[in-house]
DNA sequence: AACAGGCACAACCGCAGCCCA
DNA sequence: CTGGGCTGCGGTTGTGCCTGT
């Protein structure tokens, strides 16, 4: 038996719970309070046992996945930056579906949040270009997309090797770059958390602008980027500013 | 103001791989 | 070797919010 049980033993309730079946749905303060006290006390893993001996009346996984994609520090949440868009699609190309693979190349972004964001907004545009997005067309309309980023973006942050073949050069970057709406400071941004209980105030989880993450690390002036009329790109729309219809339409002519 | 539709995101489900007794 | 439990991953669903009518 895992030591840390016999340490904590079975939480007095947890027949009763048990009776009452395995708890779904979304989290409670008490509930997320729970299951960080333990993880930072017994770290990460065994999550099972860390459902038990938390006094959670919730699967392993259900912990598991909830510590990964909310409670976990540095974990970043909302508005994923354009460079971090570019990055998403590069690595897509390359690995497909890869969720957990790409989310290790974005620091502090979850396979879920990626998947959620290439679920909604991405196919949202491949449909608007009216093919797959597993597409030549597609690709080709991402491969042209890249050099945007490349350049722009500090392309350090990227490992050479992981990234696709990038075919030929690009020039349209200044037009492409023109159309990007400028604008919102999204870069430094939060979305407050989403969850009900955290609009309240009352809750102490990570609010994450302190996260080192590696845009800073490796010297990329994101706030400089956006007033350089990179434009990103603020909370919901932030890929219509990107894959407005106007740039949609300019790179379906750069595919003509 | 009320309703409907769309969107974004959190969370669940099913499966596969790994580990260990 | 093998069977059971655990973990991680990708796909899918449920739900609340927002926007347009």
């Amino acid at each position: 038996m895992d030591p840390r049980v016999r340490e904590h033993g079975l939480a007095s309730t947890e027949t009763e719970e048990q009776d009452m079946g395995t708890r779904k749905g979304p989290w409670t303060i008490e509930e997320d309070s729970l299951l960080a006290h333990y993880i930072n006390n017994h770290g990460e893993g065994h999550w099972n046992t860390a459902a038990r001996c938390a006094g959670l009346n919730r699967t392993g996984k259900s912990c598991r996945l909830r510590w990964l994609n909310y409670l976990r520090p540095n974990v970043r949440r909302g508005n994923i930056t354009l460079q971090e868009q570019l990055l998403i699609l590069q690595l897509h190309s390359r690995w497909g579906n890869r969720w957990s693979k790409i989310a290790q190349q974005l620091p502090g972004r979850t396979d879920n949040e990626i998947k959620n964001y290439w679920r909604t907004r991405v196919q949202k545009q491949a449909k608007q270009l009216k093919c797959e997005v597993n597409s030549k067309q597609f690709r080709d309309t991402m491969r042209l997309t890249y050099p945007v980023a490349a350049s722009e973006s500090g392309s350090d942050l990227i490992d050479p090797n992981i990234l696709p073949d990038i075919s030929g050069s690009c020039t349209f970057s200044d037009s492409l770059d023109a159309q990007v709406s400028s604008g919102s400071d999204l870069t430094h941004s939060q979305d407050p958390p989403s969850s009900h209980y955290m609009q309240n105030g009352s809750c102490s989880y990570p609010e994450n602008d302190s996260v080192p993450w590696g845009w800073y690390e490796h010297g990329v002036d994101m706030q400089g980027v956006d007033e350089g009329g990179y434009g990103l790109i603020g909370g919901g729309d932030s890929m219509e500013n990107f894959w407005n219809e106007e740039n949609i339409w300019f790179l379906h002519q750069q595919l003509m």
